[in-house]
Parts: C-alpha cells; structure tokens; sequence
DNA sequence: TTGACATATAAATGAATATTGATATAATAA
DNA sequence: TTATTATATCAATATTCATTTATATGTCAA
C-alpha cells in the first residue's frame, strides 16, 4: 500500500506541535475545551504571572489553537476547534495508516 | 460540567508534543507508520545527515513514541503505537470535550 | 586481524524559546 | 480629567534545541 500524500504538511504539523510543546499550554487548551474564558480566569486558574500568560496565549493564537473575542477591556479566548482537530488528524492518520500496515503484515490474516 | 482529571497529565503530553515539534520528526513518524524501517532507509528517504537522523530517532525513542530492534549492524525503528496513542488521546480528550460544552452552551438544544 | 559499514555519541555553535520586569495601550469608572 | 483595570508588548537574560563536524562503537566480511 502506498502512503496518501498527507493533507497536512509536516511543516505546519510541526509548528502547531511546537505551540503544544509547553505544559502550560496544553492546560490552557483543556481548561478552553470547557468553553470561553477570560485572560484573568486563566492566569487565576494557572497561577501565571500576567505578561507570561500573555505570551503563551499569543503562542497558541498564531498557529490557530484558539481565538480571541475583545469585549471591553476583556479577551475571552477559546479553543480553534478547526485548529486542534488538525493535529488531532495528523496522528490519526498515522495511527490509521499504522494500524493498517500492520494488519497487513501479518500474513494469513484477511 | 465538571472536566474530570486527565489520565495523561499535561507535562507529559507537552514532552512529547515537544518531541513532535520538528518537521523531519512528523516525517518519520509518518513513514514508520507504514512499518519498521532501518535508520538508512529512513536516511534516503530524508535526506538527512546520519547523525542528525540519528538525534532526532533518540529524541522520538526518549518519549516512548518508536522502539528500535537490533539486528546485526541494522537498528530497525517502528511507531510505538501506545506513544502515538497517547498524543492522540489528549487531543482527542480535548476535542470531545469542547464539543460536549459547545452542545450544552446552545441553550434550548438537547 | 584488518577494513568497511551502520549507527551512536560528543563537542561546538548559532538560533529559537521561556521567563521576568518594565512599560504601553485601551476601556471604563470616578 | 485622572485613576484603575485588563491585557499586550518590549527588552534582557537564561535556557533549550537543531545542526554540523569529528570521533567512537559494534558488526560483519575478507
């Protein structure tokens, strides 16, 4: 079987990875999972000096993990749906594709 | 809706989302999911320098996401699925919960 | 044993990143 | 207007990471 030409490119897979590459960061996803929060919610919530908190949310923006909505003097931020299901795709297709390799491989079976 | 306790705590899913986040380890990923293949193999394919191959196949090993099999002079690298799973698991976790809350944040659906 | 090959490790360097402290902006309240 | 609050940015430093070159280890063949 021949591997499909990825919808992803590694390259951005890579970069989406590397915004994901910090604890702080994927508990700010998990906690977004759970709806919209303000930057003040997170940093209670993280115990995140301000300006830190604030660099890692600019981190998650620019790959397009979550998005901001200005209101007043608040952002509330939430999860890029769109954004986290393509890292979520690109390791499911390796383990489709590996699951399915392996399968293959072991003679006698299907 | 509380979130409950993630099996997979946070800083261990950053550590190897770290391990993800370079182009030319994705890449390998993606090529050991069609099955084992020995460090020259992966080489060709890459067109990478031996040891810089060989620092990222340690970096992909130091996370648990592939194993190596000895065989004469040949190391054979394959996906550790379990690794991959996990990675997976977390985005999935994620994404299953952002869908749950965004159901229950449409007032008069469900 | 010698040599060739497959792979790993070490040291060095430059680039990228996290973190902090200080400051800026922008919105609201007094 | 001035003060206050929420957030962002900037500058500086420390740390981590990718990459290269050189060298080491281990295995096989002659």
């Amino acid at each position: 079987m021949k591997a499909a030409t990825p919808a992803v490119k590694s390259g951005d897979a890579a970069l989406a990875f590397r915004a994901l590459a910090d604890t702080s960061r994927v508990e700010i996803l998990r906690i977004l999972a759970g709806g919209e929060r303000c930057v003040c919610e997170l940093a209670a919530t993280l115990g995140l000096s301000q300006p830190l908190l604030s660099h890692h949310l600019r981190t998650l923006r620019e790959v397009g993990l979550v998005r901001v909505r200005k209101e007043g003097r608040w952002m509330h931020y939430a999860l890029a749906r769109e954004g986290v299901a393509e890292c979520h795709g690109v390791l499911d297709a390796v383990l489709e594709h590996h699951d399915a390799s392996t399968r293959l491989g072991r003679p006698g079976c299907c």
